[in-house]
RNA sequence: GGGCGUGUGGCCUAGCGGAUCAGGGCGAGGGGUUCCUAACCCCUCGAUCGCGGGUUCGAAUCCCGUCACGCCCGCCA
């Protein structure tokens, strides 16, 4: 309901500003301090009072009283506090949103009739996912189910890396070497973690045999690499046995998180149908196309870019933005927006593929970045290539068996006897353990950096997952413990007097408009941030008001709703985050 | 050298022009459970929001400068 207040708020704002002659353009509308009454404010009596010539506090006086509260939407009163306009709800306000929160869906927004493509991820299949670029699919994932709450039609794809050097280096190790080669035994029995030995040995052949050895690599590797680029079936079918068997194992591990995608997106796909050609064809043409040491270059001087952005190798071959160029197109004929989370370290090449783009003749305000910072080491970066770093798969198992000890420990003292069995700890210790490792990524703004430390990612203290998800389980027990729900229409919201209760209904009003504002900047950490105020808000309630022991039936049914309007509310805002919501735990 | 990002109490973090707004959390100290799960709650200690200027009625929030850290500046991806 806190959408529709501030909208009628607005309206109301405006005509009274309008009635007095003065100008409506900054509104000033905003949230005041917690502790006061008022659910909404307006600061414009600070930029009338040059123009009205009088104080602030006697400007915002007049503007108020210029409101008549009858008529507007959830208004009960208008007032100021010295150079402030507050807005007071009336009682309609907290009754609809008691209403409203009794559906499932509770904060889904209206249809957008707008079809965006998440791209996320899209690590180059070369070996397991390590936590370095554990952001990517956490925020992706969060970001797309946010899209997807805020009414879009969402698809999620990972764009794969198949055509570029790393993956005919891979490609040659694989077919070169044999498994007696390889110095260590996989550390995990998944497809990706055996084949990377390959790649990594490879990578060390390169490095240290000797210059003639190399050579031949080397003419392999480019033997691999032309034959994409002329089409060649025999070159895709080598390398996509390695790039199919290696991403089935990141499939596998990604599924943990969970993160799910509607399609995985080969970049060869728009090298044989041709379309890469036909971009970079079109390039040639442009303005921009110059032709400097034997390549096709695109001068982006004039779109801010010093460095020209070579399209196409002297041999004619095409690099990587270039396929990103046919790829992106592909995604505007597809879809009406697109969105890519993306490490920092790849923002430059945004950029150019932006301007690219830009001169191709797209309309590129279609498209927005999502930039996060890497997650390294104390010591320094991860990398899948020297075998360095922590596997999100070594995270995950970790955080899982930390929440086990925890669950256990806990057992003992449990006060509810609801007899939790071995698949219940198995169950508790998962949604814990992987709930935490995500919100802790989720929670922060992606572009500050990480340096990962075990302890500090797996803290199921409060302000973490475990503080939020207890507070579901917390609905969840109540609920089922109240042996009949009562009926919508019997439920009297005002028997909802406790200041607890009405703080936790207006946290609860707010949720739709949380929803708005992260799907709008493509911010999934602002929900994090409202589920933690949401769980404050709530422990307030369970504390000051006992539920199934309420002595007045229509005290109890209405605190009962609240339960209910709490569960869908923090179920509905984890399920954006990616968090499991555990029924009990 | 240039570009982009980050800089909030011992540590992590929210806020990113408006009201005693410097908010949470961890850590430290002290309390709370015959009552819907104490993975909870309450109290205390602790920050002039990297530093210096400027704009504004008002700046952690905007501008300029400066320092520190990260990322980038390939016919790699």
């Amino acid at each position: 309901m806190f959408r529709q207040f501030r909208d009628s708020v607005a309206v109301a704002l405006t005509e009274a500003l309008e009635s007095l002659e003065l100008p409506s353009a900054d509104l000033g509308i905003e949230e005041p301090p917690e502790d006061l009454p008022a659910t909404l404010a307006s600061s414009v009596a600070f930029r009338l009072a040059g123009e009205m010539g009088a104080a602030p506090p006697q400007v915002a006086q007049t503007v108020a009283d210029a409101i008549d509260p009858d008529g507007v939407d959830y208004l009960s009163a208008v007032d100021t506090q010295g150079p402030y306009v507050n807005f007071h709800t009336n009682d309609a306000y907290l009754a609809d949103t008691l209403e409203t929160a009794q559906a499932d869906s509770y904060g889904r927004l209206e249809d957008q009739k707008t079809s965006v493509v998440v791209e996320h991820t899209s690590a180059n299949p070369t070996g397991p996912v390590h936590v370095g670029r554990a952001r990517n699919p956490i925020v992706g994932d969060a970001v797309a189910n946010l899209l997807d709450f805020a009414g879009y039609d969402v698809d999620r794809h990972y764009y794969v890396n198949d055509a570029g050097r790393q993956m005919a280096v891979f490609t040659w190790a694989y077919e070169t070497f044999d498994e007696t080669a390889l110095e260590d035994e996989p550390a995990r029995d998944r497809v990706e973690y055996d084949l990377v030995r390959y790649y990594r040995k490879g990578n060390h052949f390169l490095e240290n045999a000797e210059p003639a050895e190399v050579e031949a690599a080397e003419a392999e590797i480019t033997s691999i690499l032309q034959g994409l680029e002329a089409g060649d079936e025999a070159a895709y079918e080598r390398v996509g046995t390695v790039v199919d068997q290696v991403l089935g194992g990141m499939k596998d591990c990604l599924a943990r998180l969970p993160a799910a995608f509607d399609e995985f997106v080969k970049e060869t796909r728009f090298m044989r149908d041709g379309s890469t050609t036909a971009v970079a064809d079109r390039l040639k043409e442009s303005e921009y196309a110059v032709y400097e040491e034997d390549a096709w270059q695109l001068d982006l001087s004039a779109h801010g870019f010093e460095k020209n952005l070579v399209f196409l190798r002297s041999d004619e071959t095409s690099l990587y933005t270039t396929r990103d160029l046919a790829h992106h197109e592909w995604k505007f004929d597809n879809y009406d927006r697109a969105v890519t989370v993306l490490g920092e370290d790849h923002k430059l090449q945004a950029g150019q593929l932006q301007a690219a783009l830009e001169i191709l003749g797209n309309d590129t305000d279609r498209l927005d970045d999502v930039i996060y910072s890497y997650v390294n080491l104390p010591e320094g970066k991860m990398s899948t290539r020297r075998g360095t770093g922590v596997m999100l798969d070594d995270l995950l198992d970790e955080s899982i068996d930390r929440a086990r000890e925890e669950v256990e420990s806990r057992l003992d003292d449990r006060i509810r006897n609801d007899d939790l069995d071995a698949d219940d700890i198995d169950r508790i210790a998962h949604q814990v353990g992987i709930g935490a490792v995500r919100y802790d990524i989720v929670s922060k703004q992606p572009t500050k950096a990480i340096t990962f430390e075990w302890d500090r990612a797996l803290d199921f203290e409060a302000q973490s997952a475990p503080y939020v998800q207890y507070v579901h389980a917390r609905c969840c027990g109540i609920l089922d413990e109240a042996d009949t729900m009562p009926e919508l229409g019997a439920i009297d919201p005002a028997a909802l007097s406790d200041p607890a209760a009405i703080d936790l209904l207006r946290t609860i009003a707010r949720f739709p408009a949380v929803v708005e504002a992260a799907a709008d900047e493509h911010k999934p950490h602002i929900v994090a941030t409202y589920t933690r105020e949401f769980a404050e808000a709530f422990n307030g309630f369970y504390r000051e008001c006992p539920v199934l022991s309420a002595d007045d039936p229509a005290v109890r049914d209405a605190r009962l709703a609240l339960v209910s309007a709490s569960k869908h509310t923090v179920a509905n805002a984890l399920s954006i985050i990616g968090v499991a919501a555990p029924d009990s735990m």
